[in-house]
DNA sequence: AAGACGGGGTG
DNA sequence: CACCCAGTCTT
């Protein structure tokens, strides 16, 4: 968004907070580093900024840790295996992230020279880089006065200017707002000092208003109650799918495992060969269903929420004395030893599905 | 404009 | 449990 206003009287203050609150997150310049004459690399800030896309930051940092020693630049990532970085990525969940990483990282190689572009156009129009993510390596890696606006910004402006109308239908003015207030000197700072505000003071429950910089100007705490913001549209509820998962393990030791189509839900990631996921439970089906004839003992059934439904899978799982012929020139399925499971691009439920059925087949019984 | 798309942290 | 998170892409 191009910003052609003045900053508002609120930038000062709350850079002036930002100073003295900041949080020290590895893939940031902090103002002390700045005053040395550290400058922010742009692959780091727009790695940080994919991963935190709908994530919060104590999951990613020890992802980013692991990209950051692997590729240290971005065409390391380019020349990099697709399944090393789906594999990398397993557990971090919207694999669409990890497959638009990639390629993004290819095109900035391949047709920019190994360079990020400096604006928040050329940003754009690069695979998995939407309007925050533009604006946010625009102002945080390039020092452009970009209005930066994410979950956390239109919380905290909502309850500014008691927004009353509901998001996203609310999103195009609360964008405007942002632009009014981003100051042409350290809109990279401001940016991540409205964040970090969002992420500590103004929580989505219980904000900390008494310590809040904004508490003599916030309109939601003078008129109304700061928690009723952002105001939301009713989400729906969830439908509930069923499946049967099956785990094959031969007595040396391998697992039957497949590769999922490429788009779509979990795209591009391994799986264990499972029915498809309805929506009615079909009993008589589930064993009948499996890859081959085998001696299948019942795991029990394990439960995983996705986005937008609910799936309950029963798990399978059988000896098998001699490996069976897979079908027939499909070359999507393979027998991995399961000592090798954690290199695997596995996602989270597949690994819960995996741990039904062998217990000690990971480190971290959660996964 | 609405839906698809993961998973974990938090109260 | 529900809610939410440094959103993007497709239809």
């Amino acid at each position: 968004m191009t910003i052609t206003t003045p900053d508002t009287p609120h930038a000062q203050p709350l850079l002036d907070w930002y100073d003295r609150h900041h949080r020290d997150l590895p893939w940031r310049v902090t103002p002390a580093m700045a005053a040395r004459g550290v400058k922010p690399d742009p692959y780091r800030v727009w790695l940080s900024e994919v991963m935190l896309q709908q994530t919060t930051v104590q999951v990613v940092k020890p992802y980013f840790e692991r990209f950051l020693t692997r590729w240290p630049e971005v065409t390391d990532l380019a020349s990099a295996e697709s399944d090393a970085v789906m594999a990398a990525w397993a557990g971090l969940g919207y694999y669409a992230r990890a497959r638009n990483l990639k390629k993004c990282a290819e095109a900035v190689a391949k047709e920019h020279g190994g360079i990020f572009p400096d604006t928040e156009a050329g940003l754009k129009a690069l695979p998995g880089i939407g309007d925050y993510t533009a604006a946010a390596v625009a102002a945080i890696a390039f020092n452009r006065r970009a209005a930066v606006m994410d979950g956390n910004v239109e919380r905290v402006i909502s309850r500014l200017h008691a927004i009353e109308t509901s998001l996203p239908a609310a999103k195009p003015v609360m964008k405007d707002k942002v632009a009014l207030m981003t100051p042409a000197d350290r809109p990279g700072d401001f940016a991540q000092a409205m964040m970090d505000l969002g992420a500590t003071i103004c929580t989505p429950k219980r904000p900390a208003c008494s310590l809040c910089l904004f508490r003599g100007s916030c309109q939601a705490l003078k008129l109304s109650d700061p928690e009723l913001f952002p105001v939301k549209a009713a989400k729906k509820e969830k439908p509930v799918r069923h499946g049967a998962a099956f785990i094959a393990v031969t007595g040396d030791g391998e697992i039957l495992l497949r590769r999922r189509a490429e788009s779509g839900l979990l795209g591009g990631m391994t799986e264990v060969p499972t029915t498809a996921w309805t929506a009615r439970i079909d009993g008589e089906t589930s064993v009948t269903a499996a890859p081959f004839e085998a001696a299948w003992l019942a795991c029990g059934t394990v439960i995983h929420v996705f986005t937008h439904f609910e799936l309950r899978l029963s798990i399978w799982r059988a000896a098998i004395a001699a490996k069976p012929t897979l079908n027939d020139g499909v070359n999507d399925e393979w027998w991995e030893p399961v000592t090798n499971l954690e290199a695997q691009a596995l996602p989270t439920i597949m690994k819960k599905a995996i741990a039904a059925a062998i217990p000690l087949a990971f480190k971290t019984s959660k996964a």
